[in-house]
DNA sequence: TCACTTAATCGTATATTTGCGATATAAGAT
DNA sequence: ATCTTATATCGCAAATATACGATTAAGTGA
């Protein structure tokens, strides 16, 4: 691969795909949903409900957390994590735009 | 990583995370973006758009392909690529029904 | 037929992702 | 102080993804 050409696109182009990226796997949007369900924080129930070693639930949390897509803080000896709404909106929001750039020639579908 | 967990998860948590990783690229973002502008069908003009090798492109464009996104009609020596509207579509509404479910706890953040 | 053009595929190198067990860390309980 | 519980991190292995040059395949035109 040598050199990396993702730096070449646009910012937006680059975050939207980091997003993306972050949604990639189906243990990740579970976590989400779970997340989303239970409302509060939750920490190692989400070990019990996926089929995944705690090690790797505790990777993917933080892959999560770092494309700023949940929050997590400290509870006494557990973390506790919840869905980071503002930047989980903004991601909705841009998300939508792309479709809807991408939409403005409507269907005329050529081939 | 011996075995692959991915199966594990729901067909929908697999769909959706199947076409995040489509567009979890700046590169395959920017040939949709390019493919909707010109509305036409288009080929190698991507590759002199796209700040990569023709052989990477055509990668790119195999994996969007794979995923549904596009259609790519043979057109004597050249290919024409265009948006799988309708696939599009499902995706569209797939990722906000995602969204809207996600959001059914309305931000009742916890931390 | 023989070049030329266009695009797909092959082979290869490297980077990243996924997954797990083992180990560390840190707070609470005894 | 020590044990227990909950998480994070480390180290490793295997799988995938990214990128490119070289080659192949297939259509066009001279």
């Amino acid at each position: 691969m040598a050199i990396h050409k993702k730096e070449e696109f646009s910012q937006k182009e680059q975050d939207l795909a980091e997003f993306a990226k972050a949604i990639a796997h189906p243990a990740r949007i579970a976590i989400l949903k779970v997340l989303a369900q239970r409302n509060e924080c939750i920490c190692g129930e989400i070990v019990d409900i996926l089929p995944l070693a705690q090690s790797t639930v505790s990777q993917h949390l933080k892959e999560l957390k770092n494309a700023g897509l949940i929050k997590g803080t400290i509870d006494g000896p557990r973390t506790c994590y919840c869905i980071n709404w503002k930047a989980f909106e903004k991601f909705n929001t841009e998300f939508n735009l792309l479709f809807d750039t991408l939409k403005v020639k409507n269907e005329k579908a050529c081939c």
